[in-house]
DNA sequence: GATGAATGAGGGTTCATTCAT
DNA sequence: AATGAATGAACCCTCATTCAT
């Protein structure tokens, strides 16, 4: 697996931060998981980051700029881990299997991540600074699926037609499946379950899944 | 394909409500496919039902409960809506595709809904009395694809070993298409385009699909 | 003295207030002229009215709003007052006499009023829903001066060529009176000095002065 | 024409000022007359003259205090400046045209002096420290104004009794009739007209306009 | 049932001022 | 001398909710 782009382009937005700044947005990340983008006071944020209110519009200049940073650095920072995990792994089946591990590290921490997503794409949805986010993600994400579908194929394990298709499909499915975990009551518990369905989801989507109710 | 009975148990929400409220609540619905659940007051409910802000009040006690109620009226009446779509399809390949037509039905309107639906999502996570929507949700939603599956499975047309749990993993899998597509810049434009991909990633889910590439 | 025009267009701007709305410019007129247009809240105002801050948003929108109906009504309600004064008053040296007992009714009144007035001007040079106010002040007011220049010109008791042009220079030397006297320490001591400078000021402008160190 | 005392008490408040606190001084009177004494921040001040907004302070203490100084400068160099275009004017109706020429320089120019002029006013009326403000001012132009009565009435030239009174009046005229000038919505080109008109009214409170209507 | 005046809590934002460097 | 990070008070404004009519 070879280097990402756009995510290259985006992997040094925590030089950009300031260490106050990398304070502030961690409090606001912890504070948009627990409560939600819109439930959410600049107050509450700076009692999480232990500092002040007048600080937070000192470095970031306005509610809507905070935000937009600290959702662009969730999605930074969590595409980075992911591509970290399936870096150097060179058997396609095994490419699968790290991507799920990095994909689905754990019920608080998907949680936290996947309802800040949503925030996010409600907030892209209508409000128009945030209208660039989505693209950004996409091509960061897909371009990981590519990446390992192009392997897969090279290598004769995955039948697929067109790369970047399935590596949309792909995305579709994990961020389906999600989806769905997110809605259950047991979420905590279902962690493990869901995690499997989206890897035999997965395989089944890469012409690679065993043909279900046969030995 | 037979009467759903979650959904049946809610099929008379309209009966619920009288024609004064039933204006309101398609207001609501107006005003949150329009500017999110959070971004929306009183007042410009009120304005887009023709009502004043005190009768909304007088009729859904307070705000959370009005949201609740068009949230499930948007639901129950969008999973009718699909049931009334493939009821009385019996050839398994043409139910999936009377499915695929009952769920894309157009830009705008899977756009007022899906966004709406992920505000639901998000007050589910995190308010309680919204707690109990997914739920509901999913045993509609999920039982009119079981039906599907298994008739598709009787008919040997389908090779699935779990209806229901292929059912849940064919929701994902819509769902999260209509994710990604909320996320396109060009959403309107490309709306066939997800249906076409939506259409062939549920017959792969199925055991269905052409394996790609091949006469 | 025949009825204004331009103030009686403006006449009726209390009809369009309703006794709350009066309540609150009222309060609003005693504030601005305490502290000043810049340095009062809503909150002062609120205090001032006995209603709530929300109250006063409700009926005018925002603060802006708030001072340029007040800024209106002071601006009428004087002109009425003056109007009120003069009419009837057939002698035009007697006229120039109402006027003056007009315009110098009391320290306290005047100074409130004419506070009020250098922050309008400020205002209207400045903040574009106010640029209209010194316009129609204009219009009241030197129609008022017109007046009684044409009939003491009628009457051959006043020497002047143009009617509207000495009208503008009456204004401009009661006005300039106006700021001297409001830059006074002793303010309150000096009214009457002021006024009698005033008097004199407007007769000589009149051609109707007596040569000065004659007997 | 001689040296007036009150002016030349202040004339050295520039050598009160270092190089830096002068670039402050002439930033700040910019901010002032562009944008209003109240609707100013520091930041703007420190923008406007290139220094930090820290050093401010540093200089100036406080707000008040930069604001204070500021009017004073700007107010003892406009005095200056018509001190120096009358001083040496021998005959009563020069030094009137000299005047008129020293006091309306330019549409602009005016314009930014009187807005602050007003604000000083404003300032003058509600806070303590800058109440002694407008009695320099006084003394400064009416000693101007006095100086050119006297060498008037010496030579016979002007009908005047009391000099202070008559520049105390002639001082009423010319800053009234900027206020009018000031609201003017064409203030721009109306410039000329009240100039001429000003210069009229002077010589009429001198006692020597032309009766207006005879040959 | 229906209205809209009235309230008050809370939120985002501005800004003078302080202070460590 | 000079900077700018940091604070906190104050402000305008929004809005759900109450209630008299």
């Amino acid at each position: 697996m070879t280097e990402n782009q756009a995510l290259a382009a985006r992997g040094d937005l925590e030089a950009d931060l300031s260490p106050r700044e990398l304070v502030i947005v961690r409090g606001a990340y912890r504070v948009i998981a627990r409560q939600g983008g819109h439930r959410l006071s600049l107050q509450d944020i700076a009692d999480e980051a232990g500092v002040s209110k007048g600080l937070i519009l000192y470095h970031f200049k306005n509610k809507d700029n905070l935000l937009l940073t600290t959702m662009t650095w969730a999605l930074v920072r969590t595409a980075e881990r992911i591509r970290k995990g399936i870096e150097g792994v060179g058997d396609p089946h095994a490419a699968v299997q790290a991507l799920i591990d990095a994909v689905w590290i754990g019920p608080e921490q998907n949680r936290d991540f996947y309802l800040l997503y949503l925030d996010l794409i409600e907030h892209a949805a209508r409000v128009p600074s945030f209208r660039g986010l989505p693209t950004v993600t996409r091509e960061i994400i897909e371009g990981l699926y590519a990446e390992i579908i192009r392997e897969g194929v090279a290598q004769r394990v995955f039948a697929v037609a067109d790369a970047d298709e399935t590596a949309a499909t792909m995305r579709a499915f994990v961020e389906g499946t999600f989806l769905q975990w997110l809605q259950q009551p047991d979420w905590r518990e279902a962690h493990p379950r869901y995690r499997s369905r989206c890897h035999e989801g997965l395989l089944r989507l890469l012409g690679s899944g065993q043909p279900q109710g046969q030995p």
